[in-house]
DNA sequence: CTAGTGTAGTCAACCTGGTTGTCGAAAAGC
DNA sequence: GCTTTTCGACAACCAGGTTGACTACACTAG
């Protein structure tokens, strides 16, 4: 059966909304309320190096207001801290706590599980060539968290 | 390669924004700019029979006040039109206006267009497997457009 | 050293697309 | 007929973005 196009659009935001609502679904049940893809997105990259909410803003691809908002948000959810730059005293430098790290494992830990429930579902290397040819016709920089932006909110 | 969990999450989510981005800057181009796919599924869902707010709210899975805000945008960008309900003088009618399914129209066209840009790319036989796999992993509700809701805000 | 330019963070106002709660009017059920 | 349900509307609110304006600080050219 020939799908139409629209379909195969359906199909992956589907497969997107499936995998990450399990997860959040499981996060929260694990006493983790609250957290949205776009919070491990942004601890992520504050933990890869975009330390300043200008930085986020870049690496998000959002303005540095919204990048702002987001670290009030995970301050306050206690997912990171934030103090002073000695070199610059225009920066205020923010780093992910234990307790953020804890969540980002734990949603790596949840989102591997699914992947082994699919792999088990259709076979390994099925999955494995399915992710192969998505990964050619998205590009590698679909890949890319920073890419996930706004249609994050689920 | 093995990739990990959220990769693969992240891989979904960027084959629908390249899918939705596509169309939708295309759409603009041809003149329908501020079309967003929720306008369409929303269309959809009246031109198939929901013809309510409050059905459209049903349907859509949001709440009636949300279905008529929906509601109110496509008047005022001229999709649908509204009268009232002989049979029932709460009821107001909304119908799908010509230039309405004009833009269903070309959004199927312009999605069909880019799955066959993708069949080409890796193989009509690879996508229609793809699709398949991806149907079987993520169950036929995916595909009911209904089910985009919220993250379909791109 | 100083003047000009660029950058970091913050505040405020606003937009979109949702939410809940309340309400009056109309329909439906007993 | 009276009660319950449903429809549409209104208001207040929220999340997560936007732009614009502003201050504080850093950097660089003269």
């Amino acid at each position: 059966m020939t799908r139409s196009g629209a379909d195969l659009a359906l199909l992956l935001l589907g497969g997107y909304r499936s995998l990450v609502g399990s997860v959040t679904a499981e996060l929260a049940a694990r006493g983790h309320a609250d957290v949205r893809p776009v919070h491990d997105f942004a601890m992520r990259a504050i933990a890869s190096g975009a330390d300043t909410a200008s930085e986020l803003g870049r690496r998000l691809e959002v303005s540095k207001q919204a990048a702002a908002k987001t670290i009030a948000v995970l301050l306050e959810r206690g997912y990171v801290r934030r103090g002073t730059d000695p070199d610059d005293a225009r920066r205020k430098r923010v780093e992910v706590t234990p307790l953020g790290w804890e969540v980002m494992h734990q949603g790596e830990e949840l989102f591997d599980a699914l992947r082994d429930e699919w792999a088990r579902r259709i076979g390994p290397e099925r999955l494995v060539e399915l992710e192969r040819q998505l990964a050619e016709l998205v590009g590698d920089a679909a890949v890319r968290p920073e890419a996930a932006g706004g249609a994050a909110q689920d």
